[in-house]
DNA sequence: GAAAGGACTTGAACTAGATTAAGAAATCAT
DNA sequence: ATGATTTCTTAATCTAGTTCAAGTCCTTTC
């Protein structure tokens, strides 16, 4: 998978980062102490990627939770064959792991790109776990997270065996509005288990009526 | 959908049940004081269901977690064009509840039956946040299971989308062999999201091989 | 134990979507 | 600006999986 012109990079620049938009994402599902808080963002890594960057290769062991503050990610899986497929974008507000990796110590079979210049926040799952252990406001937040997260796993699930490929691009359309008017068609049509070609014939199809 | 001849049975039957399996899965990943045992099995209401029951009925707001102390349960979606598609099966162990109805207080889009006679637990929601109020770690419980359950759904997406009918049907049987022998075929291919016919197909040439 | 309904299979015709190959349009590097 | 690389589209051909229709076997019921 290409992304622009940009070549993997693995030197991360560290900035200083408004906390602001994570803090408010989570205070939508708990309340937090200004102890809690302070603790919580102190635990943050901030790092700035460019577009085409990885932030996750395939084959690595995942040691981070990863908070999209500002820009894109996508998350792809590359097959026995060498074929892409997009499991998800991230877009600000978002967070993304691979949990199997993280929990099992196993390697990744994801890989984390950025689909634009992008501020993120990782979180260590070792600086997780002490998180949790000494404020349990924020297991459950994360108890919170992931039941939401487990609502639209399911949905995507039973709209890949029930819904066509039209179908589940009006969704994506729908749901996620503003990422069509970045993100390349043929990351759109992997999303989407198709091939960029057939995405093209639904799309003039659509233009027709 | 029809399982055998037995109809809608709304009258559950109320018994004592053994609170040993769900205690042992639960302290596989947290450990509980005798006061949490004790306030945690107090919540739960067990309920006998016979073969072909409704757990649960699409167009109700779901109010319970569900976790199955013997036998199976299915759960599915009907869609539009009164398809049915097999979301999961839940033996023994297993958790289920549509999660979306149950946070967002909707109607759900799911129905759950037991394929066989089978011992449950009804956790009402009301009884969780109780639970999770007074004791912290039962919110550290459900965020490793949803965390878990998250792998399993992320891992049916890659597959629904880079697999074949095939491989698919194959991972199933790696996965559940003891399902097979008792789940009737048409349910299978549903859960795969192929017809009956086309995995008497696949059945016919593996047979073959 | 006959009849009836459901479960599973088989085969023929069909379709949603893949593959291959090529051209057009957009983007990027120099 | 120009050439090179990538993205998107179009069209022809092909295939995995569906639909429809019929037949067999098994289970349940009276």
């Amino acid at each position: 998978m290409h992304i622009s012109r940009n070549s993997f990079n693995s030197t991360f620049i560290f900035v200083a980062m408004d906390t602001k938009g994570i803090l408010s994402h989570i205070t939508r599902h708990v309340t937090l102490t200004p102890e809690e808080r302070e603790f919580f963002t102190s635990l943050l890594i901030p790092v700035n990627v460019k577009q085409g960057d990885f932030v996750e290769q395939s084959g690595e062991v995942t040691t981070n939770f990863i908070h999209v503050n500002s820009g894109c990610l996508m998350t792809y899986f590359t097959d026995p064959s060498a074929n892409d497929h997009v499991i998800q974008f991230s877009t600000a507000g978002w967070w993304t792991a691979d949990l199997h990796s993280l929990t099992q110590n196993q390697s990744s079979i994801y890989s984390t790109r950025a689909l634009a210049d992008s501020e993120i926040f990782m979180l260590p799952k070792i600086r997780l776990e002490e998180l949790v252990d000494r404020y349990p406001i924020f297991e459950r937040f994360f108890r919170i997270m992931f039941q939401n997260s487990l609502v639209t796993h399911q949905q995507r699930i039973v709209q890949a065996f029930s819904f066509t490929a039209e179908q589940r691009y009006e969704y994506f359309q729908q749901k996620y509005p503003q990422l069509e008017q970045f993100v390349p068609l043929k990351y759109i049509a992997s999303y989407l288990g198709i091939t960029p070609e057939f995405l093209s014939k639904i799309r003039r199809k659509r233009m027709e009526k």
